[in-house]
RNA sequence: CCAGAUGGCCGGAUGGCCGCCGCCUGCAGGGUAACCGGCAGGGGGAGGAAAGUCCGGGCUCCACGGAAAUACGGUGCCGGGUAACGCCCGGCGGGGGCGACCCCAGGGAAAGUGCCACAGAAAGCAAACCGCCCGGCGUUCGCGACGGGCAAGGGUGAAAGGGUGCGGUAAGAGCGCACCGCGGUCCCGGCAACGGGAACGGCAUGGUAAACCCCACCGGGAGCAAGACCGAAUAGGGGCGGCUCACGCGGCAUUUCCGCCGCGCCGCCCGGGUAGGUUGCUGGAGCGCGUCGGCGACGGCGCGCCUAGAGGAAUGGUCAUCGCCCGCUCGCGGGUACAGAACCCGGCUUACAGGCCAUCUGGCAUU
């Protein structure tokens, strides 16, 4: 039987720079725990999965910040994403020096703004 | 008990829910195959510095006939350890501390060159500013100029040509003597650095090598983004076959004609190679225990163990309880260091909340 979680669509990750640097050119939204950019896949149908991607920049702090930024984003993500994320859309997390301190409530209610107010193929201001 | 010294160790714990990355086993599936993804179970999954990238290696590629020299860079008391080191251990010398103990770029200054500010008369070759002494002369009896002897005292300095004392002398001076220092010689101890002693010399050789330099020893370069393998699309290269040789262009010395070849199109094949993928990738100068040798660093032997391998980069997210620290209005609140493997080892350096153990030193108290 066709399992029931194609439909959910796990995401696929970003891997390439060159993907970042393309979804950086996208919408964006920013709320006090992270910010959210998202492009739509220009070689992708309307049925594949939607893609993320995480960054933390050296501005965040040091290795052991930076890693661990990601991973609340990649776990907030986790957690939002499948039931919110749409098809055909790559999405890209930015985590802030804030991401490390909040609460982890507030930081999943921010990522839920974030993917509600945004709107793609709308280019940046 | 207080203060301190040295060496070593740890650096949160337990549980619930939800996850991630390798490995092994099993099950069923897809595929001709290499293999691929799925489910279930088992087991593993950051550090003492993983850090800085400062030294030393392994490994890989490049260069190179061998060796040496020069240049450049590094190291610098002696002996030992090690694959090697600029590391470690044990000594020696110097310095600090009542002591346990700690610190030191610690070869050569009679190979040469340079420099030694300020002060001072003089800073490297002896010299004499104030002085001391002798002589004859002058004298207003205070002393003065001249000739000669001297370096004790004063003063400058980081440093003034051995130091202290006694003798000696016109005053002085290693001029003489004693002790200390220094120098080469000899003897003794030590593998050596060096230490101890003896007689001799009569002081000659100021400091600076973190100034150039000299001597001894060491060093080819680049790094896992090394390197190896596979290899799409597109463009381009080569080969074979076919088509057209109709137009145009070029070549066969030149012009005309004829002929041939190439540029063209299609198909197949081959090699290089970009994106990308795979590999290198973790079993090693490995770790633990015991034993033997050694003051020790360390080494020999025996037994046991397998202990992260990611790739926008896993090793977690969240909640609760406890421990520890701080504050407190005693129901509580806040904090819990430094820090994240990236080919692998040996070191060094730097960062670090809090805590534990052993040995030793100096006090105080008690017996």
């Amino acid at each position: 039987m066709e399992d029931q979680r194609t439909e959910i669509a796990t995401p696929g990750r970003l891997r390439r720079r060159g993907e970042f640097l393309r979804v950086a050119r996208g919408a964006k939204w920013v709320t006090p725990g992270l910010i959210l950019q998202a492009a739509r896949r220009p070689d992708a149908g309307p049925a594949d999965a939607p893609r993320l991607g995480f960054t933390a920049s050296r501005k965040v702090g040091g290795a052991v910040e930076r890693n661990r930024v990601k991973r609340r984003l990649r776990e907030a993500a986790r957690v939002i994403m499948p039931d919110r994320a749409r098809a055909a859309i790559d999405y890209v997390l930015i985590g802030r020096h804030t991401t490390l301190t909040r609460p982890w409530p507030k930081l999943l209610l921010d990522l839920e703004t974030a993917l509600r107010r945004i709107r793609i193929d709308e280019p940046a201001p």
